[in-house]
RNA sequence: GCGCGGUUAGCUCAGUUGGUAGAGCAACCCGUUUACACCGGGAAGGUCGCAGGUUCGAGUCCUGCACCGCGCACCA
């Protein structure tokens, strides 16, 4: 074989991965109907879609960097591969992101605009951002399947998600109540539970009696709501209190008359404060529940917009922290604030926008996770618990267990309208008293419900929704059929993501399938740590720190930032970004290409008899056993050792004194790029290219055949 | 408050069912001999957070403690 001019020079990735990439997209491999040979069982991964509000982070390039392994491993072990890829539309996110624009550039709001105006806006930037998002996958050398490619919020997803929620609905799963919510004022929405981020700041908290004949004293940092409060709660065992409880006073608070009746309920802890709580059901969760426990009237005395919505002049109108002055200031005048102290506290606010949440009831849309299913006998929680319980599904690393059941035991109705306009429509039309749930339109004099679904809503029917559930009506030919791809690739089998939308996600996604198909939507779930930048900070715009996966492709090669991001780091650890370490993976894969170099101008007529031979199926045993059980950070250390200080240090150099060992030089390097392309896709399949220009090495036979 | 994880070489981290402690980088010495200086050879470096326990044997299992990080809840 005559050596290639390209290996007498270094190695150059910028020269070599766009062409290696666009050689794998033309030979349709990427398309598990395309591979070939017969293939039986089928392995598939449905991609975290990434959201298209911007472009893709260290986070990412580390997942796909992880899948992409699976599924090249799994590609050459003979099975029929799917990774299904696609975007997400982040509806908060990816709305409060064009809203800003909007409002920075151009001065308007999204009410200036109108809803079909900023809908056209947001899909505008969403079309762009996916385009973007899409070529740099591409840069990381995902093998995913383009044909089947998905959107959250596509026709087939909007059919998805509508069926989804006129099934819960007639069983009684979804309803609409008037529930306390979780209301940022900022993005005007609801938001649900798990969407908050709790803050620590300082607050005062301040000790007084609402007038000076009522009996108690309680505290609050949030004087302004006292104005609704209809009771003092205290707890039963409490001596102090135990005489009043049940009696009621009619009192007059800042101007606004309460009447306050005490009731005794055990959410009150004795120790905290006066161990007497005022009562505020519109705009507390604990108070509300209080409030249902004892049968208390709501009063709201907050609107939307943060106002204080009672009151005379003083307060009507006001902001929160304006009527909290004016009442402070009121109760120092009557003499009734006994107390004002400093304390640290968690105030919640919204991941998305930062506004403060504010406590609200509103009519909303839920999902009932404490309801038993008709004809079932569980409840979504059931649902979501059973898979993990019976070892059905298995999350690496397996501590994760625990976080997830004791997230499940917390979770509350969860709360699926939002306020704001991307995202599915609420698949509810109404006309004069009428109202009709469906998953289509009813026609035109019907008039569709203007809330929109959590984004999770649709997240968590991803398994199934990309493979055509349910049936489309419209699956036109030569696309997939999409019940056949259901049938074939569905249960999934492994889900690779971040430890951080455990809940968010994981979760959801099991409740979804358990819920639709009575299936678990895969068998594991890998679960991938944080990148940390090199100080061990989380990358965050605001710091400045993010570290763009498509600048160090450029700089080493993807291949050797996918070996940095994969070696070494343990599932579910976080890892840091060592640009040092990268490099030494670009120096590798120079290294690869040398031996290469080595390796063609030495070659013998093959030995199949030798020692080293042995050795090395020793070694390709060891990390084939790392691949099956999901133990990529020692699998690519392993196949690195071996190449670099067995295989060039030793062997090659003894070949240069033994004649035999040449003999074995080039079936060994043929074993080892193997084993090192799903790692490195690129630099390999170049080699390969080189040596056997007629086959292509990502669909190449791995050097063992499956060993557990 | 409840729970989870971490603590291993100067730094960043691996260490699978318990069996004589590993890598990368940095630092030290030497070297251009049939690929590669984006290189090679060599040497150095650790009482595996602390205290107990189980075991023939513990970085690994159990108990307690300390510090760091994280999640959930509370937050009147």
């Amino acid at each position: 074989m005559a050596i290639d001019e390209k290996l007498l020079k270094p190695y150059d990735p910028g020269a070599t991965e766009e062409k290696i990439y666009r050689l794998w997209e033309e030979s349709g491999f990427f398309n598990p109907d395309n591979l070939p040979g017969t293939r039986k069982d089928s392995f598939t991964i449905i991609m975290p879609p990434p959201n298209v509000t911007g472009v893709l982070h260290m986070g990412h390039a580390l997942m796909l960097t992880l899948e992409d392994i699976m599924i090249r491993y799994k590609r050459m072990q003979g099975y029929k591969t799917l990774w299904l890829p696609g975007t997400d539309h982040a509806a908060i996110a990816t709305q409060a992101k064009v809203e800003k624009e909007i409002q920075k550039k151009e001065g308007k709001s999204r009410h200036d605009l109108g809803r079909e105006e900023m809908l056209k806006r947001i899909e505008a930037f969403a079309k762009e951002s996916h385009d973007t998002i899409v070529s740099q996958i591409k840069v990381m050398g995902a093998s995913c399947d383009w044909s089947r490619e998905a959107f959250t919020l596509d026709e087939q997803r909007n059919l998805s998600v509508n069926t989804m929620f006129k099934k819960m609905y007639d069983d009684g799963l979804i309803y609409r109540g008037n529930r306390i919510v979780n209301w940022d004022p900022k993005g005007q929405t609801t938001i649900s539970d798990d969407e908050i981020v709790y803050e620590e700041r300082k607050a005062k908290i301040y000790t007084f009696k609402y007038s000076k004949d009522f009996p108690i004293s309680i505290s609050t940092t949030r004087p302004e709501t006292k104005v609704g409060d209809v009771a003092v709660a205290v707890h039963p065992e409490d001596s102090r209190y135990k005489k009043f409880v049940g009696k009621e006073y009619d009192l007059e608070f800042c101007g606004i008359p309460l009447h306050i009746k005490i009731v005794a309920d055990k959410a009150v802890e004795k120790d905290f404060g006066t161990g007497a709580l005022g009562v505020t059901p519109a705009h507390s969760m604990t108070d509300w529940e209080i409030a249902d426990r004892h049968d208390l009237p709501r009063p709201q005395v907050i609107n939307e917009y943060a106002k204080m919505t009672v009151g005379g002049e003083n307060l009507m109108g006001k902001k929160t922290t304006e009527a909290r002055e004016v009442i402070v200031e009121w109760l120092k005048e009557q003499g009734l604030l006994e107390k004002e102290e400093e304390i640290n506290q968690n105030v919640g606010t919204a991941e998305r926008t930062g506004g403060i949440i504010e406590p609200l009831p509103k009519l909303q849309w839920f999902v009932a996770v404490n309801k038993e299913i008709p004809g079932r006998g569980k409840t979504l929680k059931d649902l979501m618990r059973e898979p993990l319980l019976k070892k059905e599904i298995k999350i690496i690393p397996d501590y994760f267990d625990k976080t997830y059941f004791h997230w499940i035991e917390n979770l509350r109705d969860w709360c699926i309208s939002r306020q704001i306009w991307y995202g599915h429509r609420v698949p509810v039309w109404y006309k004069d008293d009428e109202k009709k749930v469906s998953n289509i339109s009813p026609g035109e004099e019907w008039k569709q419900d203007e809330d929109t679904l959590d984004t999770w809503f649709s997240a968590g029917m991803w398994t199934f929704s990309t493979l055509g559930w349910p049936a489309s009506v419209k699956t036109t030919a030569g696309k997939p059929d999409k019940t056949k791809d259901l049938e074939t690739y569905h249960p999934t089998d492994v889900l690779e993501t971040g430890y951080e939308i455990l809940f968010f996600w994981v979760a959801r996604m099991i409740l979804m399938s358990e819920y639709a198909l009575g299936e678990i939507p895969f068998h594991t779930v890998y679960l991938h740590g944080t990148v940390r930048d090199a100080k061990g900070r989380r990358m965050s715009k605001s710091l400045g720190n993010g570290i763009d996966p498509l600048e160090i492709a450029k700089k080493y090669g993807a291949d050797a930032g996918r070996m940095a991001l994969v070696a070494g780091t343990a599932p579910g650890t976080d890892s840091r970004v060592d640009e040092n370490k990268i490099k030494g993976y670009k120096n590798f894969a120079n290294k690869i290409w040398n031996i290469t170099r080595f390796v063609l101008d030495n070659q013998k007529e093959p030995d199949s008899k030798n020692t080293l031979l042995e050795e090395f199926n020793k070694i390709a045993q060891d990390i084939t056993a790392d691949m099956e059980n999901y133990r990529f950070h020692l699998a690519s250390e392993k196949i690195y050792q071996y190449i670099w200080h067995r295989f060039a240090d030793e062997i090659v150099e003894e070949s240069k004194k033994n004649e035999k060992i040449k003999k074995v030089l080039l079936p060994i390097w043929q074993d080892c790029l193997k084993i090192l392309h799903p790692f490195m896709p690129f630099v390999t399949e170049e080699i390969w290219q080189i040596m056997n220009p007629e086959n292509l090495l990502m669909v190449e036979t791995w050097p063992i055949q499956k060993n557990d």
